[in-house]
Order: structure tokens, then C-alpha cells, then sequence
DNA sequence: ACCCTTATCT
DNA sequence: TAGATAAGGG
């Protein structure tokens, strides 16, 4: 086509393809297009085949590519198939709920170059430029002479062209054999070396940045861990839910914040963790021609790149003038696996260096004044049982914490991989109770392999004041670049037992950092000196465990129960209490000797049967967070461009 | 079946 | 060295 991607010719390829999309279902046409918009293209919808024939007609160079349905009351699909392959060479994609063989045959015989099933899926549609591409691609290759042709591709991708398409190929191999023998001929197969230039490695890097920003729902993608922290009658605690599906975490939380809310506790931070793999960078760079593969590689890369730069920034390394422990027992920068609780273990006893490690984050508050090396005040936790396995059946004595109730509690898994996960938080509270999202909280995540445990003495704390209301002012969502540790057993969470019962708890101000280059300075971050509970956060731990839980209620319920019983008033060590997927600690700090007191929190609506229902998908759209978070001025540029070179 | 990470290859 | 690929694992 000679219209080609004229008009879409940036940077991103096959963002503005021009799509015409015809069916006589109105609400498959807005479906379609919205998903299609997704995939940044430029979507025309029509609903009769007859006003898409005069639309192309009309507009011959309009539209890059059409996508029909089969079935229409007007206009056979096919025939507007055939008119179109007469009367102007665009590539047609057919589309019907059936699926029988003939019919798709029937489709490609009449030329469609693709058919899908309904429903269709994201992943085809985000695909389809390929069809464009592949035409102008033979065209180009016809024409022979023109040299030019990959100029069409500003970053001179096009050679990998053949790679892409015989990697796209081989998944649709199976109902796709048409379109393989007519477009990856030899020539197409030869494979090229991906070169990573600046602007691809920079898009990888926003890529990168931008999953844990993105606040759309996307089932099962982004987050997936969200964390809480919240302060009560001096105590500190936070909730951690991990789950498959940071709507499930966030409903979850929504509805344990307004039982804080009722307790007049305000979290004080919200952190979202998600997870970064090559397919999500992939999807979200949305290069045409790239790989996973591609983007598996350069990650790995890229993380060795990063380690590179974060232990020669090492020795800056240390939280308000406090060397860290640290707990890298094994290996060069490139390990950042997660550990066994065993190996937990032995790296508590070790000391060693910081180092990255999937979803483990740090966070810590600066102006507090911590004092390395003390140790005193251990935060731990206490699995709770789960209802319904009691894998985790014994709760470690919180006094033997650390490590060892770890142990204990890690063990009592069989094959389930100790979802352990040690979350430290360094961060900065700004000032007051300005959480009014002004002041942003600016928070150094780093990854490590061990379980922080931080913590500062015991200080004299003025009681905090407890604002009324709970609001969520800020939530940070961050990526993990390193592998993930098993935070969450994505999907296993089943239907979600619990109804939000505050929504409007959605938050409206959140404030991401950068998921990736947090290692390096974000230290910088000024120790304001008014703290406002320096106590709190002195020293945070977890450890979660992802065990499933099947009713909301009842955990609520347990967990109230177990946070009561095991709260160990001034035993400095924190408390938890979990449900398979929020779990509650208690950040004492050491010297505290109040008593939780969680009494004021009701769980009682969990006990309504009748709350117990599937999350409702239209609850997505009232979750959503708003996107004014973004606020990219807080991004680090550390790792900005500075990969390549 | 799919995706991820790590190690190894080129 | 950078990127591809193989291998192992969840």
C-alpha cells in the first residue's frame, strides 16, 4: 500500500495505524475500538458493510487495514472481503464467532489475510499491523530498486522484520499456515541482530517505568503486591497484599481501610509492587518487530548493568549515615534470586552487601535516625494460619523472630515454595501530616536479598496525632526489575470473597518513583526534621506468605482474632496477623510498650455472607486510580540512557 | 503451555 | 561486549 503508514510514520510504528473496523453489532464495534485505540491505532467503526465499502471507496489511502466481521445482515462479510481485494489492496481480517474450519477457509480463500474468533483477544489485535507491514514489505521487495524502503522505519528496524515475523509465526503457526508460506519466505527469514539504540533501549527503559503507572485494569498485569503502612496508637503496621491482581490486592485493602477508617488510622503510604517481565516491557514498548525474547535478553543485561552501577555506588549505601548489614552471602551482582527461607537463614547471619532482589523493596525513613547495626527490635512477623490448609500452622514466637520463626514457618510448607518476602522501607516522611500529596514522600526502594531489618532504638515519641479520616494520599507503584519472589500466587486467589466497602477510598494522589533506578540516590532525599512519628517506622519486615484464602470473612475475622492474641504489648517486635493475602504487621518499635489495640477495628461486616461475592469487573472502572500521579519529575534519570554507550 | 531466569554461546 | 539461544524451573 502506498498509503503505507504514511500517516502513523513516528517513532512508534504501529501506533496510528489507520483501522476500519465493520460489524453490525454495536457493541462488538465498541469493544473493537476501544481495544483497538489500546493498541494506539486509529480506528474507524462502521456498522454496515455497504458504508464501509463507500468509506473506502471514498477514502481510498484511508485506512491501513480492515477488520470485518463475517456475519452481517447487509452485506456478506466475504463479499466485502472480495470487493476490497478488487477494488484497492488492503489487507482484510474477517472475523465471526465460529470458528468451523470451513469458514475460516473460506475467509482466507476470499483473501482475508487473517481471521479471528471472537472474543477477540488484545494479543491478536495488537498484532495486526503486521499484516500492513508485511504488505508494504513485499511491495518494497517487488519494487527491488527502492533502497529506501526501510527509511518508512525510522529507527532502521526493519530488518529484523524477518525475525519478527517468523517469531510472531510460530505461535500461530497452527491456524495461521496461509500467511506463513506467503510471507516469510527466505529471504524474510534471515535473522538480525537487535541493536539496542539509544531510543530503544530508552523506550524499554519507560517501559520499564511505566508498568506500575499504568492504573488501568488489566487482569493479571502490572501489579500485583500492594503494601499499606499505617500507624496506630503509635504503632506502626502494615498490610501486605500480594495477590495476582493488584485490583484484588487493592479491594482487599479498600476494605481494611475502612476499618481503619472507623479506627480513625490513616495509612500513611500505600507502595503498589508489580512485577517486570520481558512480556510486559514488550507489550508496553510496543515495538512491532521486538521480540521477548529480544526484550529477556537485553533485561538481563540490563539488570547486570544495573547491579554494575548499584555496588559502585555501594559504599554510598547506607541509610542516614548507618551501615547496612548486608546480606548478598552469595554472588556477583548478577544473582538476585529469591532465597529459600533456608538460605533467608543463613543470610541473616551473614553480612554482606546490598543487592537487588525481585519485590523486595526498602524503604526507609530517613530522619529517623536508625542506628546501623542494631538489631535490637526486630520486626517479625507471625504467619497466620491459614484457614483452610494451616500450612502455616504454628506461629513462630515472635521473640525468636528473624529468622528463625521464618524457618519454622517457611518449613511447614511442603511444596510451596516459602513465599517469603522481606520488605524493607526506607523512606522519607515530609514533614507533618502532609499527606496531602504535596509533599511527596520520596521513598528509596532498593531491592536486596535479605530481609532488612532495621530498626532504631526506642524513642520517646510524641503520640501521634491520628487524622480522622483515612485517605490514601499517595501510592507508589513499583516495579520490580529484578525476578520476582514469589510474592503472590497470581491467580490463585479465586473469586474474591469480599465486597469493597469503600471504595471511595480509591486513592487520588498517587506518586510513583522510579521502579529501576531507585538504587542510586534517591538518598538524597532531605531527613526532614520533623518527623512525624520517627518511632514508626524505624524498622519494617515482612514476610508474607501467599497461602489462598477462600473466605474473606472468616480471615478478616482470624485475623482480627490473631492480631489480637499475639500482639505481645512492648515486646518491640512486630505482629502479624495474616489472611492469606493481607497481612498485618505491627511496627513496634523497640521500647513500645503499648498495646495494638486493634479492638476498634470491626471486622464484623465480614462476617455477612452476603458480602460474599465475586468481584464485580464494574468495580474496576471505580478503582481506577487517576493517573495524576504521574509526576516524572520524581523519576531518577540514573538509568536513563545511560545502559547503552 | 507459557513465561521467566540463568547460563552459555557466538 | 551485546545479543541470541539453550536449559531449567515454576
Amino acid at each position: 500500500m502506498e498509503n503505507g503508514f504514511s500517516s502513523p510514520r513516528t517513532d512508534a510504528f504501529p501506533a496510528g495505524l489507520r483501522v476500519l473496523v465493520v460489524d453490525d453489532d454495536p457493541t462488538w464495534l465498541k469493544i473493537l475500538e476501544k481495544m483497538l485505540k489500546k493498541c494506539s491505532y486509529e480506528v474507524t467503526t462502521c456498522c454496515l458493510a455497504r458504508d464501509a465499502l463507500d468509506m473506502l471507496r471514498g477514502k481510498k489511502d484511508g485506512f491501513d487495514i480492515v477488520i470485518s466481521d463475517v456475519n452481517m445482515p447487509d452485506m456478506d462479510g466475504f463479499k466485502l472481503l472480495e470487493q476490497v481485494g478488487l477494488e484497492m489492496d488492503l489487507p482484510v481480517i474477517m472475523m465471526s464467532v465460529d470458528g468451523e474450519t470451513s469458514r475460516v477457509m473460506k475467509g482466507v480463500q476470499h483473501g482475508a489475510c487473517d481471521y479471528l474468533l471472537k472474543p477477540v483477544r488484545m494479543k491478536e489485535l495488537r498484532n495486526i499491523w503486521q499484516h500492513v507491514f508485511r504488505k508494504k514489505i513485499h511491495e518494497v521487495k517487488d519494487i527491488e530498486s527502492h533502497e529506501g524502503g526501510p527509511d518508512e522505519f525510522d529507527d532502521g528496524h526493519l530488518l529484523s522484520a524477518g525475525d519478527t515475523n517468523l517469531a510472531k509465526k510460530r505461535k500461530d503457526l497452527e491456524n495461521r499456515e496461509h500467511d506463513d508460506q506467503e510471507f516469510s519466505d527466505p529471504s524474510a527469514a534471515k535473522k538480525v541482530r537487535v541493536v539496542w539504540s539509544v531510543d530503544l533501549h530508552q523506550k524499554f527503559v519507560n517501559a520499564v517505568n511505566q508498568i506500575g503507572l499504568d492504573s488501568e485494569y488489566q487482569p493479571g498485569f502490572l501489579f500485583n503486591t500492594l503494601i499499606c503502612i499505617f500507624i496506630h496508637k503509635n504503632i506502626s503496621y502494615f498490610i501486605l497484599c500480594p495477590s495476582g491482581d493488584i485490583w484484588l490486592s487493592y479491594l482487599l485493602f479498600t476494605t481494611f481501610s475502612c476499618h481503619l477508617n472507623n479506627a480513625c488510622i490513616e495509612p500513611l503510604c500505600v507502595i503498589l509492587l508489580a512485577e517486570v517481565g520481558p512480556k510486559k516491557i514488550l507489550d508496553l514498548m510496543n515495538v512491532p518487530w521486538l521480540t521477548r525474547e529480544n526484550v529477556a535478553s537485553h533485561l538481563q543485561k540490563y539488570r547486570l548493568y544495573l547491579s554494575r552501577l548499584q555496588k559502585q555506588n555501594e559504599p554510598k549505601t547506607s541509610f542516614g549515615g548507618i551501615k547496612l548489614p548486608d546480606f548478598s552471602y552469595k554472588d556477583p551482582p548478577g544473582s538476585f534470586g529469591l532465597q529459600s527461607s533456608t538460605t533467608m537463614h543463613q543470610n541473616n547471619a551473614a553480612n554482606t552487601n546490598f543487592g537487588y532482589s525481585g519485590n523486595k523493596i526498602l524503604v526507609q525513613d530517613v530522619g529517623s535516625q536508625i542506628h546501623g547495626g542494631d538489631l535490637e527490635g526486630i520486626v517479625s512477623f507471625l504467619p497466620a494460619a491459614e484457614p483452610k490448609k494451616a500450612l502455616i500452622g504454628d506461629v513462630p514466637d515472635p521473640q525468636k523472630t528473624s529468622s528463625s520463626s521464618l524457618m519454622g514457618t517457611t518449613h511447614s510448607l511442603e511444596s510451596l515454595r516459602p513465599d517469603v518476602n522481606y520488605a524493607s522501607f526506607e523512606f522519607t516522611i515530609p514533614r507533618q501530616h502532609s499527606w496531602s500529596g504535596e509533599t511527596p514522600v520520596k521513598e528509596q526502594l532498593k531491592q536486596e536479598h535479605e530481609p532488612y531489618l532495621l530498626l532504631g532504638d526506642g524513642y520517646t515519641n510524641p503520640p501521634l496525632p491520628i487524622p480522622h479520616h483515612i485517605q490514601v494520599h499517595r501510592l507508589r507503584s513499583v516495579p520490580s526489575i529484578y525476578p520476582r519472589t514469589s510474592i503472590t500466587e497470581r491467580d490463585k486467589l479465586g473469586p474474591i470473597e469480599t465486597r469493597p466497602l469503600c471504595t471511595e477510598y480509591k486513592s487520588n494522589h498517587v506518586t510513583s518513583i522510579s521502579p529501576v533506578g531507585r538504587t542510586v540516590d534517591l538518598f538524597s532525599v532531605q531527613a526532614d526534621s520533623h518527623i512525624i512519628n520517627p518511632q514508626a517506622f524505624e524498622a519494617i519486615s515482612t514476610i508474607t506468605s501467599s497461602t489462598k484464602s477462600r473466605n474473606f470473612d472468616q480471615n478478616c475475622v482470624n485475623n482480627l482474632e490473631s492480631v489480637q492474641q499475639n500482639i505481645i504489648p512492648g515486646s518491640g517486635s512486630a505482629l502479624l496477623s495474616s489472611h492469606g493475602d493481607v497481612q498485618l504487621f505491627s511496627l513496634q518499635g523497640c521500647g513500645y510498650t503499648e498495646n495494638i489495640g486493634l479492638q476498634n477495628i470491626e471486622f464484623s461486616d465480614y462476617n455477612d455472607s452476603e458480602l460474599v461475592t465475586e468481584l464485580p469487573s464494574h468495580l474496576y472502572d471505580g478503582l481506577r486510580f487517576n493517573c495524576d500521579y504521574l509526576d516524572l519529575m520524581e523519576y531518577p534519570t540514573v538509568d536513563q540512557g545511560l545502559f547503552i554507550a
